[in-house]
RNA sequence: GCGGAUGUGGUGAAAUUGGUAGACACGCUAGAUUUAGGAUCUAGUGCUUCACGGCGUGUGGGUUCGAGUCCCUCCAUCCGCACCA
C-alpha cells in the first residue's frame, strides 16, 4: 500500500505521547488560548462516531491557533460520578470506582486513536478524592456564604454574623427564605441552635424542607433540568412530588446576574433563548388584598397592575395555605373535595389536561383595594402553588385563562381597555386607553402600570416586584457514587467538616442499595462519623463537578487552592467550549452560577465560565435514529480508523455538514474523503512511492490555487465551517494533480495547513520533507492577496436575469469597454433578435446584465 | 399556545455585501486499464425536451436590471418551554 496510514498514525501518536508536543506552557509569554470539550460521562458502551464530532473540531482549532503562536490550553477529563456505574454495582456488587476505572481506560484507548492534540498531564477525573476535595470545598464556600443584594454579591455568613450583632436584620437587604425579623439584642439571646436556624435561610448552600422530585424508581431526589416531561431524564422512571429535607443551592439569589451575563457572552441565540426562558424573569407587581371580615391578606403577583379595576374575582391554588383557614362552612366540603381531586392528579395528567377548566368558590370574599368592593374567593388548580404567591387576581377580561375561568363559572368579565372585545376571548391588548378604572382612567397601558405601581406603594399594600421563574436548585442525592457532602450534625445542627479534613471519602460499603429504613447508601457505612457526630448521608449531584471543571485543568502543579492564583490569572476563563445544546439548563447555568460565586468570593478575575460556545450537531444512524445500543446501529470509530485511519475518520466527520447541524452518518462516503488523502500523498511521491519534490519555482496557478485554499481554509476554520474547509482542500488537490505539480514551495505550506485536520498524514509527509520535530511547531502559511489577482475574468452575460453565456474579457477592462465588447458579441447579437437593449447593467468583475 | 431553528438534485451538502443555483463529495451511467474483483483514470449526471428552449432553492405574493439570499403571507419538520398570572 502506497499510503500506509496504520504504521504512520501509530508512530506519531506516540512521538506526540512521548515528546509532550501539545503540553500547555506553564510560563509563556505568548498569548492564550484556551479551547475545551465538555468532558464525557465514561459510560460502559465507549464512544461511537457521534462523541468525537465536537473534539475533532476543538482539536482542530487547538492545532491551528499552535501555528498561529498562541499557548493553547486544550484538556480533556472524565465526569466519572454517576448513576449509571452505581446502577451496575447494584446489580453485580461491583465497585462503581472499578466500573469507572475500566469505562475511562476504554475511552482514553479510543481518543488516543484519533490522534487529539490533549494536554493529558492535566486531566481530571470528578471521581478522583484529589479533585472532589475542592468540589467539597467550594460546597463549604457556598454554604458559609449568603447574598447581599445591596452590594450585588455573596459575603461570608461571618459578615452577616456581626451584621446581627450590631444591628439586627432591620437594615439588611439579603436573599433569603427568612420571614423573621430581629433586633440586635434579640439575635443576641437567642440560644445557637436557633441562630443556626436563621443562618440557614441564608446560607447559598441550604438544608430546607421542601417539596422536591422524588424518583422512586431511582431511589433519589432530582433536580428540575434532569425531568423531561414529568419523568426522569435517566431512565424515564415516574417522578412525585414529595416534601423532604434537602440540601439546595440558592441559585435564584443569581438570577438577575445570569440573565444579564448572558448579553456578554457568545451562546447561540436558541441557547440563550432557552436560559432566559428558564429564568422566565417577569416584571410587575405584588399587592396584597384583604379577606373580607377577617385579618387575612392574600398577597397576589401581577404583571398587569393597570388592569387591577378588571379583577372581578381572586382564585388561590389548592395547596395555598389560607384556603382552609377562609373556606365558609357551607363550602368547606366541596372545597375539600376540589383539594383532593387536584392532588390525586400527577403532574403529567395536569400537563396532559391543561385546557380543563376546573376549580371551586371558597365562600369567602376579598376586598377590591381601590372599588371596596367584596369579590368572591375560587381555587383552581390553573394557578400553581409554585409560581409567584400562589394567588392571582383574576383579570378576566385580559387574560385568557381568568376568562375561561370566568366563563365557565358565570363571573364577570368587566372591560378595562378602550375598545376590548371579550365575547369571544379575553383581550390583552398593549394599546388604548384605560377605562372604567377611576384614576387610571385616560391613561396608555405603560403610563398606568407605573401609576398603578406607585399608588399601591403609597397605599402600603404592595410594591412593584420582579418575579423569577427559576428555582433554587436541589443538590442533594440519595445516592453513592457522588461526592459526599462534607457536613455532619450536632445538637440537630449542621456544621461544616474542616477544610482541613477534607477530602471526605467515599466509605467502603457492603452493598450499594438504600437500607431497609429507607436512608442512602451511606448510612450503610460502618463509621460515618466526624468526632462522633453523624455525617450527611446524601451525595452530591452529577452537576458539582462539572461546575467547575475548567478551573482544574488551568494549574499543571495542583498545590494551591482548587487551581494557584496565577493559573487563574493567566489562563481566566475558556475562549472557546463545544458541547451539546442538551446541558443548555443544567451544567451550562450552574457553572456559570458557580463561576459568579467564585469570582464574587474574590477566587476569579471573571465572573463568566465560557465566552463563547458551539453546540455541535447530532450524528444520527444511517436509519436517521439516535445511535444506540437498543437499535443495534452503532458505529465505533474504532472500526473506522483500523478500516481507514484516524484522518479519515476525522477528515470525514467534519465532511459530513455544517458542525451544529444534526445529520446522518454515511459510511458509504467516508470513500471520499479517504480517496483524498491518497491523492494528497500521492501529489508528493513518484510511481515507486518515492517521495519527489521539485525545487523548481511555482507558477502563477500553482500559487493561486495554493493561497485561494490558504484563505477559505482559514476563514472557515474562524467561522467553524469545516465541511467547506474540507472541502476546499480537495479543490486544492485536484487542481495541483491537473497541473501535475510537485513543488516543494506549494506541497511544503499545503502540508501544514491540513495538518489540524489530518495531522497524522501532515507529520509523515513534513518529516519525510527533511523537517525536524512536529509540524505542529511550524508556523502557519501566510496568505498573499496577490496570487489571487487575474487577468482575465470569465463574465457571465445575462438577459433579463437569465445567464446566456460566458465571455472571458481582461479584467482591468473599463466598464463602458465591456458594455461595447459584450452587445457586439456574436451571441449578445442573437439575444437582442435586433432590438436595441433597454439597460445594461455591469458589475466589473461580476457580471453583465442586458435588460431586453 | 409561546420562543428558537431548519426547508435547495437520488443522497450529504455549497453559494462573501442581492450578481453564473447545485461547488465538493456519495451514488449512478458510459469508457480506459485489469484474467476477474478491488484500486486508479477519463467523460457525463437538477427536472423536462429529439432539439431550440422551458422549468427549477417548502407555498403564495412583493421590492429589484437581477432574489436561495431582502420584505410580507402561509405550510411542513425538528428542538426548547408550556396554565408562569
Amino acid at each position: 500500500m502506497d499510503y500506509n496510514f496504520s504504521e504512520i498514525e501509530k508512530r506519531w501518536q506516540s512521538y506526540w505521547s512521548e515528546q509532550k508536543t501539545f503540553a500547555a506552557d506553564e510560563n509563556s509569554q505568548k498569548e492564550k488560548f484556551y479551547v475545551l470539550d465538555m468532558f464525557p460521562y465514561p459510560s460502559g458502551a465507549g464512544l461511537h462516531v457521534g462523541h468525537p464530532l465536537g473534539y475533532i473540531a476543538s482539536d482542530i482549532v487547538s492545532r491551528y491557533k499552535r501555528h498561529l503562536g498562541y499557548n493553547v490550553l486544550h484538556p480533556m477529563g472524565y465526569d466519572s460520578f454517576g448513576l449509571p456505574a452505581e446502577q451496575y454495582a447494584i446489580q453485580t456488587g461491583q465497585h462503581p470506582r472499578i466500573t469507572t476505572e475500566n469505562n475511562i481506560a476504554t475511552y482514553r484507548r479510543q481518543l488516543d486513536l484519533i490522534g487529539f492534540s490533549y494536554d493529558w498531564d492535566r486531566e481530571v477525573k470528578t471521581s478522583d478524592p484529589e479533585y472532589y476535595k475542592w468540589t467539597q470545598w467550594i460546597f463549604l464556600q457556598l454554604f458559609n456564604s449568603w447574598y447581599d443584594k445591596d452590594a450585588d454579591k455573596a459575603r461570608s455568613i461571618e459578615e452577616l454574623i456581626s451584621i446581627f450583632d450590631k444591628e439586627g436584620s432591620s437594615k439588611l437587604n439579603a436573599h433569603t427564605d427568612s420571614e423573621i425579623s430581629f433586633t440586635a439584642a434579640e439575635w443576641q439571646e437567642m440560644d445557637e441552635k436557633e441562630q443556626a436556624d436563621i443562618l440557614m435561610d441564608y446560607r447559598l448552600a441550604y438544608l430546607s424542607d421542601s417539596f422536591v422530585n422524588w424518583c422512586p424508581a431511582l431511589g433519589t431526589v432530582l433536580a428540575n433540568d434532569e425531568i423531561k416531561d414529568g419523568k426522569s431524564e435517566r431512565g424515564g422512571h415516574p417522578v412525585e412530588r414529595k416534601k423532604m429535607k434537602q440540601w439546595s443551592m440558592r441559585i435564584t439569589a443569581y438570577a438577575e446576574r445570569l440573565l444579564q451575563g448572558l448579553d456578554k457572552i457568545d451562546f447561540s441565540d436558541a441557547l440563550k433563548e432557552i436560559q432566559r426562558n428558564w429564568i422566565g424573569k417577569s416584571e410587575g407587581a405584588s399587592i396584597r388584598f384583604k379577606v373580607a371580615d377577617r385579618e387575612d391578606e392574600i398577597e397576589v403577583f401581577t404583571t398587569r397592575p393597570d388592569t387591577i379595576f378588571g379583577a372581578s374575582f381572586m382564585v388561590l391554588a389548592p395547596e395555598h395555605p389560607l384556603v382552609d383557614e377562609i373556606s365558609s362552612k357551607e363550602q368547606s366540603k366541596k372545597v375539600k373535595a376540589y383539594q383532593k381531586y387536584a392532588a390525586s392528579r400527577s403532574e403529567r395528567e395536569r400537563m396532559s389536561e391543561v385546557k380543563t377548566v376546573s376549580g371551586e368558590f371558597t365562600g369567602a370574599y376579598a376586598i377590591h383595594p381601590f372599588t371596596n368592593e367584596a369579590i368572591p374567593i375560587w381555587i383552581g388548580d390553573y394557578v400553581l402553588a409554585g409560581y409567584g404567591t400562589g394567588a392571582v387576581m383574576a383579570v378576566p377580561s385580559g387574560d385568557q385563562r381568568d376568562w375561561g375561568f370566568a366563563k365557565k363559572f358565570g363571573l364577570e368579565i368587566p372591560p378595562v381597555i378602550e375598545g376590548q372585545d371579550v365575547s369571544e376571548g379575553a383581550d390583552d391588548r398593549k394599546d388604548g386607553k384605560i377605562v372604567n378604572s377611576d384614576f387610571l382612567n385616560g391613561l396608555s397601558v405603560q403610563d398606568a402600570i407605573k401609576k398603578s405601581i406607585s399608588v399601591v406603594e403609597e397605599k402600603g399594600i404592595g410594591k412593584g416586584k420582579i418575579n423569577y421563574r427559576l428555582r433554587d436548585a436541589v443538590f442533594s442525592r440519595q445516592r453513592y457514587w457522588g461526592e459526599p457532602i462534607p457536613i455532619y450534625f450536632k445538637d440537630g445542627m449542621a456544621k461544616a467538616i474542616p477544610e482541613n479534613e477534607l477530602p471526605l471519602r467515599l466509605p467502603e460499603i457492603d452493598e450499594y442499595k438504600p437500607t431497609e429504613t429507607g436512608e442512602p447508601p451511606l448510612a450503610r457505612a460502618r463509621d460515618w462519623s466526624f468526632e462522633g457526630n453523624p455525617i450527611e448521608t446524601s451525595t452530591m449531584p452529577g452537576w458539582a463537578g462539572s461546575s467547575w471543571y475548567l478551573f482544574r485543568y488551568m494549574d499543571l502543579e495542583r498545590k494551591n487552592g482548587f487551581a494557584s492564583e496565577e493559573s487563574l490569572k493567566y489562563w481566566e476563563n475558556v475562549d472557546l467550549y463545544f458541547g451539546g445544546a442538551e446541558h443548555a439548563t443544567g451544567h451550562l447555568l450552574y457553572s456559570r452560577f458557580w463561576t459568579k460565586f467564585l469570582f464574587d468570593s474574590g477566587y476569579l478575575s471573571t465572573d463568566e465560565p465560557f465566552k463563547k460556545l458551539i453546540n455541535q450537531g447530532m450524528i444520527l444512524a444511517s436509519d436517521g435514529q439516535k445511535m444506540s445500543k437498543r437499535y443495534g446501529n452503532v458505529v465505533n470509530p474504532d472500526d473506522i480508523v483500523a478500516q481507514y485511519g484516524a484522518d479519515t475518520l476525522r477528515l470525514f466527520e467534519m465532511f459530513l455538514g455544517p458542525l451544529e447541524q444534526s445529520k446522518p452518518w454515511d459510511t458509504d462516503s467516508i470513500e471520499g474523503v479517504h480517496r483524498f488523502l491518497r491523492k494528497f500523498w500521492r501529489l508528493y511521491h513518484n510511481d515507486q512511492n518515492e517521495l519527489e519534490l521539485s525545487d523548481e519555482a511555482a507558477d502563477k496557478k500553482e500559487l493561486r490555487s495554493l493561497h485561494k485554499c490558504i484563505k477559505k481554509v482559514s476563514e472557515d476554520i474562524e467561522s467553524f465551517s469545516f465541511n467547506t474547509a474540507v472541502s476546499a482542500f480537495m479543490i486544492c488537490v485536484n487542481e495541483l494533480q491537473d497541473l501535475k505539480c510537485n513543488k516543494r514551495s506549494i506541497l511544503e505550506p499545503l502540508c501544514i495547513l491540513l495538518s489540524p485536520f489530518a495531522p497524522h498524514i501532515s507529520e509523515e509527509l513534513s518529516s519525510k520533507m527533511g523537517h525536524e520535530g512536529s509540524i505542529s511547531k511550524l508556523p502557519y502559511p501566510k496568505f498573499n492577496e496577490a496570487h489571487l489577482k487575474q487577468d482575465e475574468v470569465k463574465y457571465p452575460v445575462s438577459f433579463n436575469g437569465k445567464m446566456r453565456f460566458m465571455l472571458e474579457l481582461p479584467a482591468d477592462m473599463p466598464k463602458d469597454q465591456v458594455e461595447e465588447t459584450v452587445l457586439s458579441h456574436e451571441n449578445a447579437q442573437k439575444w437582442l433578435e435586433g432590438k436595441a437593449p433597454k439597460k445594461v447593467i455591469v458589475v466589473p468583475g461580476k457580471i453583465v446584465n442586458i435588460v431586453v
